[in-house]
DNA sequence: TGACATACTTCGGTGACCGATGCAACGGTA
DNA sequence: TACCGTTGCATCGGTCACCGAAGTATGTCA
């Protein structure tokens, strides 16, 4: 049991990223840091041990691997799989905020 | 740097169970499995450690003890840093649900 | 009397994340 | 030719939040 999360922003910034298609290692993390508007700066370390975790859970899968200018390009392509986890992801983050901010609006009346 | 989260989802509904006022452990518990849906279900090992965590960091602090029935009742309230660190988590994640639904949303144009 | 719920404490383990380091191949400079 | 900086991937050791389990204690209910 217990849930909880499974998907932390990392990893979820990893998947996000490969919304916009194949991508290789470096690429997602200039990626990453964009879209969370520079708070989620992926260490390589992070970056290499997510992909190969979300590859054995079936999340990502190597679409291909290039080499350009003699250096290895490995791509990474998100799987129906990781699409799903990535939008349950994104629904739990929002109903989570919801949570916050719908109490935050609510004008103080105390409980019952 | 990094950044990344430092308030996972347990952490999180720990704080916003505290909106609604001090709170004693096992209410928290409580609080954050129907606030979260059932997905977040606190482990008492999660909670106790947290809470410590919490309030070394200034986040959460004892409001009172109380003895009812012969069990103690610690109460923990939410500090106004807490509660910044709340917002703050809240608006990360409501910013991070939106990168992904937004590009949900957006017709395949392909990137640039 | 015993089973169960409430309530807090403590402990050992796991796993995501992290920084650091290392390797390799190219481009530019002199 | 030598050197440096950049791109790109691989690996390793450490940390910390989280977790489940076990333990203590008191009250209620059958």
């Amino acid at each position: 049991m217990s849930a909880s999360s499974s998907l932390r922003e990392p990893s979820y910034y990893i998947l996000a990223a490969l919304l916009d298609g194949p991508m290789h290692g470096y690429a997602i993390i200039k990626h990453a840091a964009q879209a969370s508007q520079g708070r989620v700066n992926l260490a390589v370390g992070t970056l290499y041990g997510a992909l190969d975790r979300l590859a054995g859970e079936g999340r990502v899968s190597v679409d291909r691997e290039e080499i350009v200018e003699g250096r290895t390009r490995r791509y990474y392509r998100l799987t129906d799989l990781g699409r799903q986890a990535l939008i349950a992801e994104a629904s739990r983050m929002q109903h989570a905020a919801g949570v916050v901010f719908r109490r935050l609006a609510t004008p103080i009346v105390g409980p019952a």
